[in-house]
DNA sequence: CTGAATACGGACCTAACTAGTCGGATAATC
DNA sequence: GATTATCCGACTAGTTAGGTCCGTATTCAG
């Protein structure tokens, strides 16, 4: 089906809601959670994951919490989903180094890959600041290369 | 993890084959499967879907099979990949009508939505034919429009 | 008319994954 | 040292994906 996480979902709310606030040093996990409502103990858990790649910054102690490692436009939704959900891959062929079993035989993988690239290229070039700016805007269109050539 | 399923891919490498192969009237649903080492009745059911939605035609009966209803240039991968994996839903929110529980708060519905149309943009414009002429073509590009405003 | 080849379609099974919970350890602040 | 946090692994329940089995209907050849 092609569906993100709701994991990934909760990740990129949460990192939108850190870049709405910037003037608040930190947020706890459960400060988040309430705010959506969404489970806090998992929740915490995405949190230490994207702190673990590097997106966030954690504190802990009284008045700790979690903010944004790095300006919101700088980091992508790509970045977020990868971190969360792990590699993106569109076919089920190829899940890393090994190629599905049925090669040669799977003949799409390679257009599909370029697909998968696109859609990649897609996500890296939304940033958080993105989710946010929201307005109408027709120069803010972006153009990307879908490239079936090989 | 953003992926196909393997049906609607085993759905892909099916009616490329076909397509790849126009002189022949029709190819049964065992043939198909021995080409690419896919398991026969699994393959079987997703042919059938494939003709449930106009798609492919078949005919029972000795000699019988499946052909392309349309021409290869006329079916793109969104058809198929809707065809078997269903509506293509990047979020984890709104699967069909109701939208989902967080909400209003889930902000970043709205954004992620138009990632998804984009996406189905691209898949739209790549048709069963491109699968198959994958040479190094830099004329063959293709723009596709990601518009975040609203 | 009989039988082989084929499409059609529901029921079923199993492994994997997703979402969420629980419990405890560590760390920082007051 | 009590409180507020992050951190982290283990566990459970529900869903989905992938695949199998079996029976029925349809078409064609001999």
């Amino acid at each position: 089906m092609l569906k993100l996480t709701k994991k990934a979902d909760y990740g990129l709310m949460a990192l939108k809601y850190l870049a709405e606030h910037p003037e608040t040093p930190a947020f706890s996990a459960k400060d988040l959670a309430d705010a959506y409502g969404i489970p806090p103990q998992l929740l915490a858990k995405i949190l230490q994951r994207l702190t673990k790649t590097g997106l966030l910054r954690s504190h802990a102690g009284m008045n700790g919490g979690y903010a944004l490692a790095r300006d919101a436009r700088t980091i992508s939704a790509f970045e977020v989903i990868h971190a969360i959900d792990g590699p993106l891959f569109i076919t089920s062929c190829f899940k890393g180094a090994k190629s599905c079993e049925l090669t040669p035989s799977c003949t799409i993988k390679e257009p599909l890959a370029r697909v998968n690239e696109t859609i990649a290229g897609v996500l890296k070039s939304i940033s958080i600041q993105d989710l946010i700016e929201h307005e109408p805007a027709a120069d803010k269109q972006k153009l990307v290369a879908l490239t079936l050539g090989a």
